[in-house]
RNA sequence: GGAGAGGUGCGUGAGCGGUUGAAACGAUCCGCCUCGAAAGCGGACAUACCUUAACGGGUAUCGGGGGUUCGAAUCCCUCCCUCUCCGCCA
């Protein structure tokens, strides 16, 4: 969410940056200003009146000791009465206005909630992943003087992957992995929390998987994005499956004033990650690309404004370390200005080389926020020596989601006898070098 | 699941219908003292919003929401959370 005092006086920035990310401002915007110029009128009124009564009611309260112990004269008896009548009428416009001004905060703070981050100005503008830029390459794809196979093709011949078996037990788009299958997913994890926590200054935590509504409004995937997420129904207050560890290790610091000293807070956190990606059915239909559940190791900082975008270049680095240790060939492109997530301030993708598929495929996506989140779910940090507190910026990234790193681990490493060679690096975390064919 | 206790500012913790935005202590910041520091002394110290050119003024906030009252941190209802005991359970 956007400061409203931000919002009111620079309103032709805003209108600008809508339209960089291909939005219509007057939409977006609807009457804002007609809103938050009511609003402050109406708030006006209402605390006139308060005032009044404010004042009216010690009179009263003086006069009514008097007459408990029946020392009111005459004209005291008429004044209590002309106070009360006073009371009453302010007490009518405060009951009015108080429903007017609940109303008018509702009607500002839904289009307030509605507008996204302003892209920083080092966002190339754009209005479809088209005009993303493509800012470093690393590596180069492997030759193969075969053709390389997709990962559904080899996952199957390996045994390692059963894709059939997972739609009977649950459904289309989950994944069930055996054996070596499974120990590469795990060993992937701990080889990168590995790297994060001893190597990259990183604080390995685990979040709860399920979460309230007010941390999937502190992150900002909801109200909006509702149809993407799993709801898990429970009693008055449902609870959420969350879509990424983001969610639970942001709001950790909710509502609470971190010691400036201690920033910038670096974690990292393995969780699964359940999508319902209503709108996406049709797309990625092959494969374990896009799933309802997948595992993810997540980087989350919390930093001071002045150094967060350090903090994404370095986090963005140490995302790409992973890859680099696995020898995978990528790229990273920074996200155009209509590419862009609706709370980020600049991303960076990293895209995975899939050689069965002849393509660059997204594996990370490491974003500042800025104060966006920060300002949602009232994340404040006292810088030392003031008093004053400031909202922190956000950032995080993938690092990486483990079922695509699985994907391109397979790919890139396959072996012309159709096995799977294990980079070194992970072989310790495998107990072995190579994946062959097994039935299961 | 049952019984009880409690949730107050950055922290500990008083207040239990009116002069309490909130005592006291601690933390922090600024002065004094000192070669410097500690200790000591003096002072400052919540947030959001409305209003004002500014100084300032106002409103709200004592877990969340609602109610009683002229007036609520204080009384009532409800929800959330924490703690203690019992039961159940990995």
């Amino acid at each position: 969410m956007l400061d409203l005092n931000f919002v009111r006086d620079n309103l032709p920035l805003v209108e600008e940056k809508l339209r960089q990310r291909g939005m219509d401002p007057a939409e977006v915007l609807g009457n804002f200003s007609a809103i938050d110029q009511e609003r402050r009128r109406d708030i006006t009124t209402l605390e006139t009146a308060k005032r009044r009564r404010n004042e009216l009611s010690p009179k009263i309260g003086v006069l009514k000791q008097a007459e408990k112990r029946g020392t009111l004269s005459g004209d005291q008896q008429k004044e209590l009465e002309n106070l009360a009548k006073a009371v009453a009428a302010e007490k009518s416009t405060i009951e009015q206005f108080e429903l007017r001004v609940r109303e008018d905060d509702e009607k500002l703070l839904q289009v307030l909630k509605t507008i996204p981050n302003l892209p920083n100005e080092s966002v190339p503008i754009g209005t479809s992943a088209e005009q993303n830029v493509e800012v470093r390459r690393w590596g180069a794809p492997p030759k193969f003087d075969f053709a390389p196979k997709p990962h559904w093709e080899l996952g199957e011949q390996l045994g390692v992957l059963d894709l059939e078996r997972a739609a009977k037990i649950s459904g289309a788009r989950f994944a069930v992995y055996w054996d070596l299958g499974a120990k590469l997913e795990r060993a992937l994890a701990n080889f990168m929390l590995d790297l994060h926590t001893k190597e990259q200054g990183y604080t390995e935590v685990l979040p709860p998987y399920m979460v309230n509504s007010e941390s999937m409004y502190g992150t900002g995937q909801l109200p909006k994005f509702a149809s993407d997420l799993f709801r898990v129904p429970h009693g008055e207050r449902d609870l959420w499956l969350i879509p990424t560890a983001e969610v639970p290790v942001t709001n950790l610091y909710r509502d609470e004033i971190i010691d400036g000293a201690r920033l910038p807070i670096s974690l990292t956190a393995y969780t699964p990650c359940f999508r319902s990606e209503a709108g996406s059915y049709g797309k990625d239909v092959r494969g374990i690309i896009r799933q309802h559940q997948f595992q993810k190791v997540e980087l989350v900082k919390f930093s001071r404004p002045e150094e967060s975008y350090e903090q994404l270049e370095k986090l963005t680095r140490d995302a790409e370390n992973v890859l680099q240790k696995l020898g995978l060939h990528y790229r990273v492109v920074t996200l155009c200005t209509g590419d862009m997530g609706f709370s980020s301030a600049k991303t960076y993708d990293i895209e995975v080389w899939l050689p069965g598929q002849q393509l660059f495929r997204e594996i990370s996506s490491c974003s500042n926020f800025e104060a966006f989140q920060a300002r949602r779910a009232n994340i404040r940090f006292r810088p030392e020596g003031k008093s004053k507190t400031e909202f922190v910026h956000t950032l995080n990234g993938s690092a990486l989601a483990v079922g695509r790193t699985w994907v391109a681990l397979v790919e890139n490493h396959q072996q012309p006898d159709g096995s799977v060679h294990i980079p070194e690096a992970l072989q310790p975390y495998m107990g072995a070098d190579r994946i062959t064919p097994k039935k299961f």
